[in-house]
DNA sequence: CCATGTTTAAGTGCAA
DNA sequence: TTGCACTTAAACATGG
């Protein structure tokens, strides 16, 4: 085997799908959004391969957001300058790479109508980022520095910090490191074979280490995370576009009080409760190794629904589920 | 005008 | 073989 030298891997397509990528990016950010430009940038950033043919791949990326129940679209607060929205992950996502392979998922996410009891509807999301938002930035004003790369708090509900060490499962140290883990190839049992021409690298460690080491198509570390991903919106994150009104596509609709977002529900979305269970259990602190019990197992519903039915939102009630 | 989003469609490859 | 996930291309809409 050759030995991975600087050129000959590094412009070489990563063995990520842009799925993955944008996860990635989002989830690195600590407000776990990013806007559009962002995700870009922090793509190309780290992987050298995505500095060329930019129109094709970021036409691709932007078509998976749209396209992508798992992805959800925040609205800028109005006094946030620029153009776009932020991209999210939808809380219920979940690892939808949790076979292990980051270029194929097992199913897609998606977002169902559902009869009743959704247990997490797209307004949730929101409301999340938002709070994880406010619990880190009180994290950081009671730290007075920098915000520690701490997710866990994120999807800590319960708002106790968590020690630290929870990462999505999308966070690129997990997505990384877990290809890493298993020393015997235990980690790639369930698998998709990594193209050979991306050998894993050697030592990363869930952190703090440098993702460059070893890791021809990959720059940058994921201590540099912070600032690859500046905190865009450092106060307030009650505001997120609370006007939201260009969020109604139909007029007699009624708006929740928090952001929503955009794409997945138009429809009158029952008034949540503070915050309901199911989310966070999904992303919450199941160790890298996620529990299939995720709350993406759900009912499946064979679905009958086609894609294009999903995405014309117009139903009442949401549900997240990975259908199939 | 350009960046951002949405959609449709076709082609590829993997896995059941 | 078939279905699904993914990639790519492209048309079109919208908003700064």
């Amino acid at each position: 085997m050759p030995r991975p030298g600087r050129n000959t891997y590094s412009d070489q397509k990563p063995p990520y799908s842009y799925i993955s990528l944008t996860a990635m990016a989002i989830q690195s950010s600590p407000e776990k959004m990013l806007p559009l430009s962002e995700i870009y940038k922090f793509i190309m950033d780290r992987f050298p391969y995505y500095r060329e043919n930019t129109q094709r791949w970021q036409n691709s990326l932007r078509h998976n957001l749209s396209f992508n129940d798992c992805f959800i679209k925040i609205p800028r607060r109005p006094d946030q300058p620029g153009k776009g929205s932020f991209w999210a992950l939808h809380p219920s996502c979940g690892d939808m790479f949790e076979n292990g392979s980051f270029l194929r998922r097992r199913k897609r996410f998606k977002v169902l109508k559902s009869d009743h009891l959704a247990p997490s509807k797209p307004a949730d999301a929101a409301q999340y980022l938002q709070q994880q938002a406010k619990l880190r930035l009180s994290a950081l004003a009671a730290s007075g520095t920098h915000l520690p790369q701490m997710p866990a708090a994120a999807y800590n509900l319960g708002g106790v910090a968590q020690p630290s060490g929870f990462k999505h499962p999308f966070a690129i140290e997990n997505i990384i490191a877990r290809e890493y883990k298993m020393p015997g190839g235990l980690a790639f049992s369930a698998m998709q074979p990594v193209p050979a021409a991306y050998p894993l690298p050697n030592q990363l460690t869930t952190m703090g280490s440098s993702l460059g080491t070893g890791w021809p198509h990959v720059y940058g570390s994921a201590g540099m995370i912070d600032s690859a991903t500046p905190i865009s919106m450092a106060s307030d994150y009650s505001a997120y576009g609370v006007p939201l009104k260009p969020l109604c596509h139909a007029a007699g609709q009624t708006l929740p009080a928090i952001p929503v977002p955009i794409k997945p529900t138009p429809a009158a979305v029952p008034a949540l409760p503070a915050l309901p269970a199911p989310i966070p259990t999904l992303l919450s602190n199941s160790p890298p190794s996620l529990s299939p019990t995720s709350s993406q197992t759900a009912t499946s519903q064979s679905s009958p629904a086609t894609p294009s039915e999903t995405l014309t939102s117009r139903a009442s009630a949401l549900h997240s589920v990975a259908v199939h």
